[in-house]
DNA sequence: CTCATAACTTACTTTTCTGTTAGTACTTAA
DNA sequence: TTAAGTACTAACAGAAAAGTAAGTTATGAG
């Protein structure tokens, strides 16, 4: 829960207003976010459970509330088939697509220079 | 101060370690850092007071905490000079340098999408 | 009648991050 | 002699993020 007033939570929005870069890593920088959107880039639609096993370790917990706050942000679109058993599948929205390059470049990046650990 | 066998830092290891994304979102997203990192891609070298008054709202725990980081992560050269009063300035590795474009493409993406925001 | 499956919730604890306040050493200027 | 500048450090408190464990709803299969 966020406390409106508090000097944290209003630096961050300080920084969001002024500061593209601050802005785009709040969105993104959730623990388990890079991978989620990595998947639903490579896979588009995927379904709950499929996104929970192709992502090893992360809780139930914490995939449905990075996905509430991307899909909240409307990076992701949550999309609910009225059937039994449930069926919920989500994909980028267009917005989430427009970070494609953007995501495609940190990617990069990190691959090229994390290689001290790579063998791990 | 971290502890190591959480699972909290295991998780975040191992999203950096199979994820060249996580790993370059770990090392710049700190609060501050996209403030920091901007004002050094711009003005190539700064000294700490200089920083200080660029970055409004910072505390100087914050900005030497986020620059103690950048420096562990050889993204950030300290430069001290032996002189009365002390100077210290700061300014980007080479492997700071090459975030150019990783950096300036999470920026462009953000000023393109905060708009709603914008006249604030 | 019990179990399994899907997609979650809820309540709670632990860990990590950020912010506040005060203090350091040294020197020059008023 | 008091203040101001420089570049910090230390101790602590509070907020936010992440993790753990158990429970929910509805249905169909055995």
């Amino acid at each position: 829960m966020r406390k409106e007033a508090s000097s944290n939570a209003l630096n961050e929005k300080k920084i969001n207003a002024s500061c593209g870069m601050g802005y785009a890593l709040s969105l993104i920088g959730g623990r388990w976010k890079s991978n989620i959107l990595w998947r639903l880039l490579i896979d588009g639609k995927l379904r709950y459970n499929e996104l929970r096993r192709l992502i090893p370790g992360i809780s139930e917990r914490m995939l449905v509330s990075q996905l509430r706050e991307m899909e909240a942000d409307k990076l992701v679109l949550r999309i609910v088939y009225p059937e039994v058993p449930p069926r919920v599948e989500y994909e980028l929205t267009e917005l989430g697509q427009s970070m494609r390059s953007m995501l495609q470049s940190i990617s990069d990046w990190g691959e090229m220079h994390r290689q001290v650990t790579r063998e791990n």
